[in-house]
RNA sequence: GGCCCAUUCGUCUAUCGGUUAGGACGUCAGAUUUUCAUUCUGAAAAGAGGAGUUCGACUCUCCUAUGGGCUACCA
């Protein structure tokens, strides 16, 4: 049996980045148009990095994305347990392996001697010294109980040559590579040696990892050479950039999976914007569900170089979801974005007209702000030279819309619309004129959900009146 | 500093030696419309620079520039 298995592999220190998810993504994606297994491992071999609840973080993106694992530390699995700090003694077996066979050496020097070896550029190196020291020596620090690390032998000749699917073909000499920590003096693994250990125990066959680790991928190599391992095939992946110059941070605010949520984005627009930050289809289409991106998924079409993230078109994207929603769906999930609204208003004839009209839920306060706030608002709304309107227009023609509409004893849209529409025609005025002027001065912002009829419907005729009134005293005001 | 990687419209990208360099978001301009919004049509907008190779280069090679990454007992 020689199935595909990707990994994702997070360390659990802070929230879930969006690179992370799109690397998370990736392997998912291959694994599941191979055929194969999507396992999740976590990398907490940084004791001291780890943050609360990193891991539970974790397992809600995953959940939220739908991005399913066949393994991993909830769920179990043929290669338990799935959480590196549960396989320390793992790892020092295979160091053990690894000092016997001379591919690796224990290093006695503290922190004060390694300062000393700073070159000239003030870059460190290290020397190779603990390679020398006797058996002997070797044995008498361990029992007197020396803190020490093991670190790799790293062969200071030749050049190490390593395909990616990405990258394709990168060499590097040997003697440009460092003897890497393999285990701390804390007994922990660190990730450069954990990462070959697990990948090789679990049956990783397809690596997708930021491509930050391309530089270091010959130390793994090596690694696997030494144990004679077969090397898996590695998917490095650019990153995704805030700007120009600067990679998405968690220190940047919203550069995580759950402010994207809060900001009321759709985890499956997230995904499908994230999909397309980095490879292309090959095709026209840019909007995919998680399936139709396992259909359509291939690893030729990841791109070598960054991409800046744009939330512009990420709400383009959402907006498309978003109209796609189901009237109900929709109305449950901008419910708790009413909350602030004091104003009694239908909230389900608001959804209705918000739905097809904000990108992002997190709209919704800004397009429904003329529901409690009303006061104040500027004049020179009224003009508007597309609809041929002005606020001294307005002042000559509301009182005609106040009696109107005071008198109109169906409070509907179709049956304000016909009452607007046939007041029009009295004054002699064009329907975008008058309506302009109308929904100006019930909502006093330039752009409503919904038109004029639609807006008296939702505020209701005690408001609506009061509204009209209270906006032709001010013009009356203004104009003398 | 050394090493590795990258470089097409503002942004995401197509092009795998011969194209009027295509699409999408955004922008701008028109059109449609039961009022806001939508929708539609159109426009502006790109191969970092320099050498080669070639009949011909965005595409291949080299150099330079710029950007990013690595250079930790972090991942």
């Amino acid at each position: 049996m020689n199935s595909i298995r990707t990994r994702f592999a997070p360390s659990p220190t802070g929230f879930m980045h969006i690179g992370n998810l799109r690397t998370a993504l990736y392997a998912y994606l291959f694994a599941k148009k191979n055929g194969g297994q999507f396992i999740l491992r976590i990398e907490d071999t940084d004791q001291e990095r780890l943050v609360d609840d990193a891991v539970k973080a974790i397992y809600s993106t995953l959940k939220l994305a739908n991005l399913r694992h066949d393994e991993g530390p909830d769920i179990g699995g043929p290669c338990k347990p799935y959480v590196q700090s549960e396989r320390k003694d793992i790892y020092k077996k295979y160091a053990d392996e690894l000092v016997s066979a001379s591919h690796a050496y224990y290093c006695f020097c503290t922190k004060e001697r390694l300062d000393t070896l700073v070159d000239g550029t003030g870059n460190r190196r290290y020397d190779k010294r603990c390679l020398h020291l006797s058996p002997k020596e070797v044995q008498e620090k361990l029992d007197a109980g020396t803190p020490c690390v093991i670190r790799q032998n790293v062969p200071s000749e030749g050049v190490t040559t390593f395909s990616d699917m990405v990258y394709g073909k990168i060499s590097i000499e040997n003697k440009e590579l460092h003897d890497n920590v393999l285990l701390k003096s804390d007994g922990f693994p660190t990730y450069n040696f954990a990462n070959v250990v697990d990948d090789h125990l679990m049956g990783i066959t397809h690596v997708f990892r930021g491509m930050e680790y391309l530089s270091s991928t010959p130390n793994y190599n090596l690694l696997y050479e030494a144990f004679g391992w077969t090397i898996p095939q590695y998917v490095h992946l650019p990153h995704i950039m805030r700007d120009k110059h600067h990679k998405l941070s968690k220190r940047h605010g919203d550069a995580n999976f759950e402010d994207f949520l809060d900001k009321g984005f759709l985890p499956e627009a997230i995904l499908n914007y994230v999909a397309l930050l980095g490879w292309n289809p090959k095709t026209e289409v840019e909007k995919f569900s998680l399936s139709e991106l396992v259909e359509a998924f291939d690893v030729s079409g990841i791109s070598k170089a960054s991409a800046v993230f744009d939330e512009v078109k990420l709400r383009w994207l959402n907006s498309q979801y978003l109209k796609e929603l189901s009237p109900q769906r929709f109305h449950d999930l901008a419910l708790p974005r009413y909350r602030s609204i004091s104003t009694p208003v239908n909230v389900n004839l608001l959804s209705t007209l918000i739905q097809p009209r904000i990108s992002a839920l997190s709209d919704i306060p800004e397009v429904a702000g003329f529901v409690d706030c009303f006061d104040g608002y500027s004049l020179e709304m009224f003009d508007n030279k597309n609809a041929k309107s002005s606020a001294q227009l307005a002042k000559e023609v509301l009182p005609a819309v106040i009696d109107t509409l005071e008198n109109a004893d169906t409070w509907s849209n179709d049956a304000l619309f016909g009452a607007l529409e046939q007041l029009t025609a009295q004054l002699n005025l064009k329907k975008k004129q008058l309506l302009w002027i109308v929904r100006i001065a019930i909502t006093g912002q330039l752009s409503t959900p919904g038109g004029a009829s639609e807006m008296c419907v939702l505020i209701g005729k005690e408001l609506t009146l009061k509204r009209l009134k209270q906006s032709l005293s001010r013009l009356c005001a203004l104009c003398g």
